[in-house]
DNA sequence: TACCTCATTGATATCGTTGTCAAAATACAT
DNA sequence: ATGTATTTTGACAACGATATCAATGAGGTA
């Protein structure tokens, strides 16, 4: 059988509650107290059961990840980032599967984190920009960090990337490789990334003085399918365009199919940019220029501030936005000289 | 507050017992008594207190996801085969990402699921290949169910997939098609469907009386930078094949890229094949020929059954093995004629 | 009627922690 | 030495379920 709190106390000659305080780390026990009880802990190799710390104050050591994102790859760096940062406070990770437009999510999570007594959520769009849905939360005080939020609210958990900075650096990019035909696939309309990343695009073109040209600019959804459907569309058109910006990689590989099938070579008939920097980005020829976001790192980081607030800690030295980078491939041709 | 077994005993004018009894369907309750109860517990929202239940009962109602697997597409397919498993019985899931590699990963494992009151484990690939880590979960006496095992042991719990036919299968159809030449790259050496994949294209070659060549047989770990290296091997060698078969489809990928740096056209000058149906499989141009396992399905099962075992249930209708599906596209090209 | 059996029910202990509050020990001031 | 403030400690209740086991009630038999 496991050792438990009683046991600690009998070999350490104190009571239980005095267990119990070294174990949390409670002020007011004497040094040499706790050096004793530490050893006895030690020597029966003593854990806290759960399951009783968790009846008797109301919390888990449980945080969760809310996720209603098809991307698979996104969704294996967010998790990865989060359960990296458990492993060093002893959290655990639960993850929970959502359907945004279903009716009775509120419910939902409501009871699962009343059951489980999760200590707090971290929320990946598009969940990070359904404004009731955080009011919910904030309503019935379940803490939450999260993951690119459209509304920047400073008393809020959040970490978030400089999506319309990166947009724009890569458009600017584009107009630099010489191009002036621009064509954009937006993303998908519940993501407020989505309108980010248009922005960046409109502002870049404005300020180069280029025109952009409504046929070239399709709505998308981030799905590949969307992107080739986009790609068929603008390639059927009468005038084409030089380069085309697609929200993210899965669009950018669509087109990229629909170009070849139509006879375009890339870069050299039609240069392709993506977002992102997934797995696909670098897995096809040619390879795609794009953005890569820190994902990880930012998960990571929600993960961290959520558990620091948890323990009364201010984990604000780090910033909360994250810088994203530049990357540029094959896919994009210098029309210059 | 929310309503605890007291209020609702209290309602129904029964001792708490016997709400525990209804609770938990036990037998022995008369049919009004259970009536009035639940219709109590209806009235007052009651939901059973789950850190107290696995206090006194010592289970939690969590199963946790055990991986050490870098394919981000396996693992989000997995992840939602358990999750979906787990919505319809009410089970939670957690998630452990593991270093299969790790020294102290049994004791990780046993103190997760010692303090958690994990309910079961689910393991993948490699760990499903860990003879001796099954063996110490199966004299720690937890639970677990394993996706694609190497050793199939009737009296374990584990789904399967046809790896091995398979690939027989995948190999013949490239020979129907023409080919002779067929080079062929393995897996990861410690995922066990390496070795079944391979041995499917050995057979089949054999019993279509093809011989192999060494020097178009390379030693791959699954990521798309080691096919891009077999590719470029093969692709300096002084002859090559008409065909190869990469045993995932990042290698193919990675292939397909060698190919096209190396001005070969696909499936003009080299076709090429490979398995899983990853996303990648048609994102890319041509689409690749590959095959395609039915992992969130197989997740599903496998969650399934080991939940079944916990409630004494015997789920063994459906079959262990899985069959996977050939999809012949753009990659592979007809020789014949 | 008296007795026995078996299904149904409840009183109470228990799981292993944390919370409350008062007692004991120590430090400090007079 | 005495009184007071402060730190340190412990006894015991509480969290909300399940487990044990005895009591009760219903039905059948002689």
């Amino acid at each position: 059988m496991a050792a438990t709190i009683k046991d600690v106390s009998k070999d350490a000659n104190v009571s239980i509650k005095t267990v119990s305080r070294v174990i949390n780390n409670e002020a007011n026990v004497a040094e040499k107290t706790k050096k004793r009880v530490l050893s006895s802990i030690n020597k029966l190799g003593f854990r806290p059961n759960k399951s009783a710390q968790s009846l008797r104050s109301k919390r888990s050591f449980i945080i969760a990840l809310l996720y209603d994102n098809p991307n698979k790859a996104y969704l294996a760096d967010v998790q990865s980032g989060i359960f990296n940062a458990c492993k060093l406070t002893g959290y655990n990770l639960v993850i929970q599967e959502c359907d945004y437009k279903s009716s009775d999510l509120k419910k939902t999570i409501f009871e699962f984190v009343e059951d489980l007594k999760i200590d707090g959520l971290i929320l990946t769009p598009p969940l990070s920009d359904m404004d009731d849905f955080l009011e919910y939360l904030d309503k019935h005080k379940i803490e939450h960090a999260i993951i690119a939020p459209s509304i920047l609210k400073a008393e809020s958990l959040y970490v978030s990337s400089n999506d319309y900075e990166a947009a724009y650096t890569l458009t600017s990019e584009i107009i630099k490789h010489g191009h002036k035909n621009i064509g954009f696939i937006k993303g998908h309309p519940k993501h407020s990334a989505s309108e980010l990343r248009f922005n960046g695009y409109t502002d870049a073109m404005q300020n180069y003085g280029l025109k952009k040209n409504d046929s070239w600019i399709k709505q998308g959804n981030f799905s590949f399918k969307s992107g080739f459907d986009a790609g068929v569309e603008i390639f059927n058109s009468i005038k084409i365009p030089t380069a085309i910006f697609a929200s993210n990689d899965s669009m950018a590989a669509g087109i990229m199919k629909s170009a070849q099938m139509h006879g375009l070579k890339i870069p050299d008939d039609i240069s392709l940019a993506g977002f992102d920097d997934s797995p696909i980005a670098h897995q096809i020829w040619p390879a795609l220029t794009t953005v890569k976001q820190p994902v990880e790192k930012m998960a990571n980081h929600a993960a961290k501030i959520l558990m620091a607030k948890f323990d009364g800690l201010n984990e604000q030295s780090q910033p909360k936005e994250f810088k994203s980078e530049l990357i540029v491939r094959e896919s994009l041709k210098n029309l210059i000289n």
